[in-house]
DNA sequence: CGACGGCCGATTGTCGACAGTCGCTCGTAT
DNA sequence: ATACGAGCGACTGTCGACAATCGGCCGTCG
């Protein structure tokens, strides 16, 4: 537990610094699975009180990350495979596909415009092997059009789901995809919104979502 | 907001204690959708400080009972249909799939029994018309399995996502099933489990979870 | 020598108080 | 009469301290 570090940012509750930061440590394999969280050690590297820190903790072990025992403390948890590909994935399925579809009708130029550059810059990140900014651009994708789907608790759900995939991803199954595959999957996945055929849109979010599962030495037989 | 109390039981913790209060309050309609929550009246309500109810409350955001806006409080959510039919009820029949396929190898026969005993009580329930027991019962029945199953996540994810349901069934769409016709496709589902084939539980479990959208009157062509 | 039971440090659960922020009211100027 | 802005009340965000609980240590007893 060294040099997690908080800095001031005003327009942002402590708590929910203090869940990001432990949610990245988590996420990136800084903190393991196994590792104890002490409220009071937490609270005196972030320099807040206990309070903060206690919701947090709430808030990280809904959303899997942790476990917590009364009188006991919290630690740190893994994710299964088995997780991750018949519960996880699954149900960002299920989200993404409800809310592609609210957001279609809602979409506009200037969305689709951010959309196309959070895919370019993908491709740069790709092409400079930036597989920690490829994955960011690719959660920044997906929320921007769960986000335009204005179904609160979609959006929600997914952030809930979401870091255990992805810790999963950056801890137990380490760079199982081509980068500049992933940019073009987005890229496809953005014409397909782009003609607005409401059918043809949930299949391929279909599909994309579940291209994280195809195992690395799998052949990209792509059309 | 009158009415709530709470009494002491010291094996629970008070966070825990206000978070179930809040979520029958809640479910049951007690307290409606645009309701505030102020912590303060809260906390006397229940005789307690704030911070459990805070962490309560963040908690009962987290399963999208209330949302929390900085500095401006916290108020009950409504659920709509939509929500329910595509996304809440697709994402427990995941869940359900995934913790049945698990807990079929580890139900044991005194396990087999005490859903058997569930089941004789809906029946009860159904003939004395205790709508209210009735859904306990089915909540209980699944939970049992569920727990059986060892997966810790998918516990936790389908107690997070069944409170709306529930809230949306007790609320907006009230006595939609027969209450005779549930105890009995409980039956059939334990029936299912009973023969241990994994296949045919996969699939009961996904008709069964999916009746819950059957509309009120509907007719019941069940075999 | 091993099992039992009461202390003790470490850590969580809870509390009451203080600080910060928001929306509204009310006075003021135009 | 209306638009604007300072002041105010209500509430949330945060803090430091106290109480409760757990697990392990150590002395005692069989």
């Amino acid at each position: 537990m060294s040099g997690l570090g908080l800095r001031r940012v005003p327009s942002l509750s402590r708590r929910e610094h203090v869940a990001e930061i432990l949610r990245e440590a988590i996420t990136s394999g800084r903190l393991k699975p196994g590792d104890r969280l002490v409220e009071l050690d937490l609270a005196a590297e972030l320099g807040t009180s206990r309070a903060p820190i206690r919701e947090a903790l709430r808030q990280l072990e809904q959303e899997g990350l942790i476990a917590s025992y009364p009188y006991r403390g919290s630690e740190v948890l893994g994710v299964s495979q088995d997780e991750v590909e018949q519960v996880l994935v699954p149900i960002r399925i299920t989200l993404e596909r409800f809310a592609f579809g609210k957001a279609l009708d809602k979409l506009t130029d200037a969305d689709l415009d951010a959309l196309q550059g959070v895919v370019d810059d993908m491709l740069v990140a790709a092409a400079a092997g930036e597989a920690e900014r490829l994955a960011d651009l690719d959660i920044r994708f997906h929320e921007l059009v769960i986000a335009r789907s204005e179904q609160r608790h979609c959006l929600q759900m997914w952030k809930t789901i979401q870091p255990r995939v992805r810790a999963y991803f950056r801890r137990d199954a380490p760079a199982h995809a081509d980068p500049a595959d992933v940019a073009r999957q987005h890229q496809e996945l953005l014409d397909v919104l782009r003609t607005g055929d409401r059918d043809a849109v949930l299949d391929a979010v279909e599909r994309h979502v579940h291209i994280h599962l195809t195992p690395p030495g799998a052949g990209d037989d792509v059309g």
